[in-house]
RNA sequence: GGUGGGAUAGCGAAGUGGCCAAACGCAUCAGACUGUAAAUCUGACGACUCUGUCUUCGAAGGUUCGAAUCCUUCUCCCACCA
C-alpha cells in the first residue's frame, strides 16, 4: 500500500468535491482497508460509461489496497418511483430486481476486482425494519434539510409536487452508510446532498461520518444531459463493437476530451498535447476520435473487435460501401411473380420501418436505394434477384433472400 | 373537508364550435454540407389501397348540419386553504 499523502493524490484525482479532506487523510492515515460505498439502481441493468466514471475510482481505491461496498438497491427498486417523473422507476418484481442484479454484478467486475468487492443488497436491512423503525429514521431529518437540496427546493418553488417518498430515499442511501459502516462514498455530483445525509445520519447515530467524494458527471451522447438510460443517450458496457464504435464516433469534437478523460483516464497534459496538435493540424480530429473508439471497444471487448469496428465503420460510411453483415428477408414464393414486390412492401417486411408511411416517406425524400439506383417513387415495383440489397438512409440495409 | 387548476401526438406546450391530423419548441428520421463529426440549412414527423380516405385531443354518453372545443357522468392528476 502506497503511502498515504500518495493516495490523497491518486484518489482525489479528478473529485468535483471531497470532504472533509482532512479527515479523507486521517482514514488513510490509519492504514486499514477502508470501506468505500457505491450505491447502484437495479432498475436499469446496463452499465454504462457514466458509471464507468466512478467505477474507475472504485477501481482505484481498489488498487490502493480497499474494499469496495457495492450496494445493490434492491428493496428501493421495488417500491419504485411513485412520483411517476420518471418513467424508468416504475416498481420492479423481485424476480426482475434479481436477475437485473445478477447481470449488474457481471458487468460491474469487467472494472471491479471482484476479490475487493463486497455485494451487498439494502433489502437485507430494509426489509425487516417496521413502521416503527422508519418514522424513528425519519425523525433524525427536518424538512428545511431536505428543502436543501437544490432539486427540493426548485419543485417546492415551483408548486411541483414532491412526494414523501422522495424524501425517505436520500434518507434510505443514509441509512445504507450506516448499515455498511461506510468509510468513504462515492457518488456523482448530483448525488453531494445524499452523501452528505449519509454523513449526517452516521453522525447522530454514534458512527464515525463517511468522507464524501462527488465525481464529475459524463455528458451523454447529446452533449448536454448527463448521460442515462432514459435519456437514450448512453454507451452501455455491453454494447456490441458496432454499436460502441459508432455511438462514439457520434458525439462532437469538443465532447470526445470528456471521454477521454473520464473513461479512458488519460493525463490531462496528454490530451492537451493531441489538441494542440489538432489544432495545429498535424493530427486529424478524425484519427482522434477514431482511437477513442478503437479503444472503448478493447476496453470492453478486445482489441480485435476494436480494429473490426473501425474497419467496417470506415467501409461503410466513409468508402459507402456495404457492412459485412446486414438483416436479410427471405422472401416468398409469391414475391416472385411477374409484376415485381412494392418497394414499400419490401421495406416494411423487412424491418426497414415500422409503417408503410414511414417507408414511403423515406423513399419520398429520396432515402432509398436498391443496389445502387435511387428510388423516389413510392409505387416502384422491384424485381427480386438472390442478394439484391435496399439501402434506407446511412444506417439501414436489408438483403433479399429468395427461397431455393 | 373546501376552493381553484389540469389531462392534447415520443416529451413539453398552443388551440375553447367549422379555416384542426391539430400552431410552436424539443426529440426523432431523411436530404445538403462533412470527418456518418458537431454546428448549420432544408424537409418530414397518426395510419392507409396517399392529389384522397380513415382513426385520434383522459373514458363513456349527449347537444349540433358540424365538437379537441358545449353539456352530463366517470377516471386520474396537481396546487392552495383548512
Amino acid at each position: 500500500m502506497v503511502n498515504a499523502a500518495e493516495q490523497l493524490e491518486i484518489l482525489s484525482r479528478r473529485a468535483v468535491d471531497l470532504q472533509p479532506a482532512g479527515d479523507f487523510l486521517k482514514k488513510l492515515e490509519a492504514r486499514r482497508p477502508l470501506r468505500v460505498k457505491y450505491g447502484a439502481d437495479p432498475s436499469a441493468p446496463d452499465i454504462h460509461l457514466g458509471h464507468v466514471v466512478g467505477l474507475n475510482k472504485l477501481r482505484a481505491f481498489q488498487d490502493c489496497g480497499h474494499t469496495v461496498v457495492f450496494i445493490i438497491g434492491d428493496f428501493t427498486a421495488m417500491i419504485g418511483d411513485p412520483s411517476g417523473r420518471s418513467q424508468t422507476r416504475k416498481p420492479l418484481t423481485r424476480e426482475q430486481v434479481k436477475a437485473n442484479a445478477v447481470s449488474y454484478q457481471e458487468q460491474v467486475f469487467k472494472i471491479l476486482d471482484p476479490d475487493k468487492t463486497e455485494v451487498r443488497f439494502n433489502s437485507e436491512w430494509l426489509s425487516p425494519m417496521g413502521f416503527e423503525d422508519v418514522i424513528r429514521l425519519s425523525a433524525h431529518v427536518t424538512v428545511a434539510q431536505m428543502l436543501a437540496r437544490d432539486d427540493f427546493s426548485k419543485r417546492y418553488a415551483a408548486n411541483q409536487p414532491i412526494s414523501i417518498v422522495e424524501f425517505l430515499y436520500p434518507l434510505v442511501q443514509a441509512y445504507d452508510s450506516v448499515m455498511v459502516q461506510a468509510d468513504v462514498e462515492l457518488g456523482g455530483t448530483d448525488q453531494l446532498f445524499n452523501l452528505l445525509l449519509g454523513r449526517e445520519l452516521q453522525r447522530v447515530m454514534g458512527q464515525e461520518p463517511q468522507v464524501i467524494m462527488t465525481l464529475p458527471l459524463l455528458e451523454g451522447l447529446d452533449g448536454v444531459n448527463k448521460m442515462s438510460k432514459s435519456l437514450g443517450n448512453y454507451i452501455g458496457v455491453t454494447e456490441s463493437p458496432k454499436e460502441i464504435y459508432g455511438k462514439a464516433m457520434s458525439i462532437s469534437d469538443e465532447l470526445m476530451w470528456r471521454y477521454f478523460s473520464l473513461v479512458l483516464g488519460d493525463p490531462d497534459d496528454e490530451l492537451q498535447r493531441i489538441q494542440a496538435d489538432m489544432a495545429s493540424g498535424t493530427r486529424h480530429p478524425r484519427t482522434v476520435k477514431d482511437e477513442l473508439g478503437r479503444r472503448l471497444v478493447a476496453r470492453f471487448h478486445d482489441q480485435k473487435q476494436a480494429v473490426g469496428a473501425s474497419e467496417e465503420f470506415a467501409r461503410v460510411f466513409s468508402k459507402d460501401q456495404l457492412p459485412e453483415e446486414m438483416p436479410e428477408l427471405l422472401l416468398e414464393p409469391g414475391d416472385l411473380g411477374e409484376g415485381g414486390v412494392g418497394i414499400l412492401s419490401l421495406m416494411v417486411r423487412g424491418g426497414l420501418t415500422s409503417s408503410t408511411s414511414e417507408a414511403r416517406r423515406l423513399v419520398q425524400q429520396g432515402a432509398v436505394r436498391v443496389e445502387a439506383e435511387k428510388i423516389t417513387d413510392p409505387k416502384t415495383m422491384i424485381i427480386p434477384r438472390e442478394g439484391m440489397v435496399i439501402r434506407s438512409g446511412k444506417r439501414g440495409f436489408l438483403r433479399l433472400r429468395i427461397p431455393v
